[in-house]
DNA sequence: GGTATAATTGTTACCGGTAACATAAAAAGC
DNA sequence: GCTTTTTATGTTACCGGTAACAATTATACC
């Protein structure tokens, strides 16, 4: 019908004819049913955005990024919390693949990429973020991340520069590619300045604060306490501070602590802790249009893309500069 | 088709015959149009969630509790952020109605509901949260929100027995309900103590870090200086205690500072900070149960729904209990 | 003014489900 | 075995858009 035409500003319509067009929408109240649209269209203007947890400061500004272009471009956005539950990541991967999403955003929960079978059969293009995927072999999905390798290399040697030979680890699941990775990295710093990596000092537990908890509990009832503990994300982080108060010890007289992943808030109004930081919210951008681009064909490549974003030092006292220290903490206890 | 009995689980079906089709589905990898099927059944088992902004640990918390009662339901959710924007408000509204979602969860950026016409005329059931609406008049759509005018008295009260007569406060935009409730409980409890009202101590602001830094700033640099300032908010607070870094003033010697709203992560590690906390989970609980009832038509009741949740005052250090703070601060720099 | 041409408007079919009905096959009853 | 009843499967129309084509109306041109 004429309406239609009107609608999507096709020419060909005489402007009076336009103009009854729209006060007869403006006086029905009339709204176009995107429903009906997307379904001749055969797409939908939506993109999935599959993530471990809504609630993680990484994540939420991850898809803020995404979200941000894909309002630029006149897409929505449908949000999925895992819990790194490869049952829900299924289960929500199958109701995107249902809404006919025009693309997905995936962080995937485990390595294995199982779950992803229908949407390969479906061609959704797929963009891959923060975590790789090891099978199905030769999938070959674009991909969005830091370099965690790198990542924990640099947050380890700055560990070692400060003198620690004792350092633990923890890490998220070993079904998350980030946690094997930055275990690598750690082992890598190790390994070049010639200490011997001892497995009993690298945990893999959970991207949780509970496995964060657990894991450092076990580090420092150890005979050989750790003088180090390198945190694998935010959430392990906190888990070990409260493991670390809970057992009566100074960070960072007692032990020290970094992260791998700032902490949000804390961070900012109080500059203590040492960590390495991603870029976030770029992830998510780029993440979003490079799914874009694939979902209107504008991306020519056929390869495999594979963007890798450095993550960066921030030094600051949790890991013992100790005169800095002490100055700062009266300040902010007091400020 | 016999297809659609067997995937909807209706009776008269073969236990022959739904075998032979659930095995041609494996065979063909079909995946059911839930487009199609929203499209002719006129439902989408999807709820749109408006909030601020996605990057805020409350609306996560309350985003949380909507995005688990959903699934429980087997509705999806679709996020959006309108950065208290009341334009792009009425976009994301628009593009919902649109989309034809079966329900609306609605923080709304201003008090004015003008934006809503269309929801109201598809008749689309609509819960609020978080925020009050005060026009169009006898709009009574149902609610669940915190109570800020009880919040806010306590909180001040709080700072009047602490022996503060001098307190300042800032908080969102005057277009946002809690807003004006905040002020509302603070005057309040100034009102009860015989102390007078003074407007120049009042700020309203934006409720969001720049906000919270500009007025407090502000409010320290007055001739008479505040011996107390309320955030408003979250991120207000963190925005506040910039502002009173860079002053060169110390929490709580100089100034007090307290915050409506628990600040994430910090407390956490840190529990320094005075505050009345919210039931954000709860709420997102609530709102998104109370939605889905009206969406099968469970929900018999005419009237408004009101659903006001108590708000639960944590007294900590940044108001100035003195001796335990430095205690604590102590212990916290060196844990 | 009449025809050729261009611009505008109308018509039909289709996307993939499901409800409602029609038909066919199986089970029951005599 | 044949009808009746029950159960299982097939058919048609529709939801509300849009593409492709058809029909109509306006404009250009001689």
């Amino acid at each position: 019908m004429t309406v239609s035409r009107v609608l999507n500003g096709k020419k060909g319509v005489r402007p009076e004819t336009r103009k009854r067009v729209l006060k007869a929408i403006e006086e029905t109240g009339y709204i176009p049913n995107s429903l009906a649209r997307s379904f001749t269209l055969q797409k939908t203007k939506t993109i999935g955005l599959v993530i471990a947890d809504i609630t993680n400061p990484f994540f939420t500004t991850l898809a803020r990024g995404v979200e941000n272009i894909a309002a630029k471009n006149q897409f929505s956005v449908i949000f999925c919390s895992t819990d790194e539950d490869r049952e829900k990541e299924a289960l929500y991967l199958e109701i995107l693949v249902r809404k006919r999403v025009d693309g997905i955003i995936l962080a995937p929960a485990t390595q294995k990429g199982d779950s992803l079978k229908s949407i390969l059969i479906k061609r959704i293009p797929i963009v891959l973020v923060d975590r790789e995927l090891k099978s199905p072999k030769n999938l070959d999905l674009d991909i969005v991340k830091g370099d965690s390798v790198y990542g924990a290399y640099i947050l380890t040697k700055h560990l070692l520069s400060l003198g620690h030979r004792r350092i633990g680890i923890v890490v998220g699941s070993r079904e998350i590619s980030t946690a094997e990775e930055r275990v690598q990295g750690y082992k890598e710093a190790l390994i070049e300045m010639g200490i011997p990596v001892e497995e009993s000092l690298i945990k893999f537990s959970s991207y949780s604060e509970e496995g964060g908890y657990t894991a450092t509990k076990e580090l420092l009832q150890m005979r050989e306490r750790p003088t180090a503990i390198f945190g694998g994300n935010n959430f392990i982080t906190v888990g070990a501070i409260t493991a670390i108060k809970e057992a009566e010890l100074r960070i960072p007289h007692d032990v020290a602590l970094v992260s791998f992943g700032d902490i949000d808030f804390l961070s900012q109004i109080y500059p203590f802790f040492t960590v390495v930081t991603q870029p976030a919210y770029s992830m998510g951008v780029i993440a979003a249009e490079l799914l874009i681009r694939k979902i209107e064909g504008r991306d020519k490549v056929k390869e495999k893309r594979e963007v890798v974003l450095k993550p960066e030092l921030v030094i600051r006292e949790s890991a013992g500069e100790l005169l800095t220290k002490e100055v700062r903490a009266k300040e902010f206890c007091s400020a």
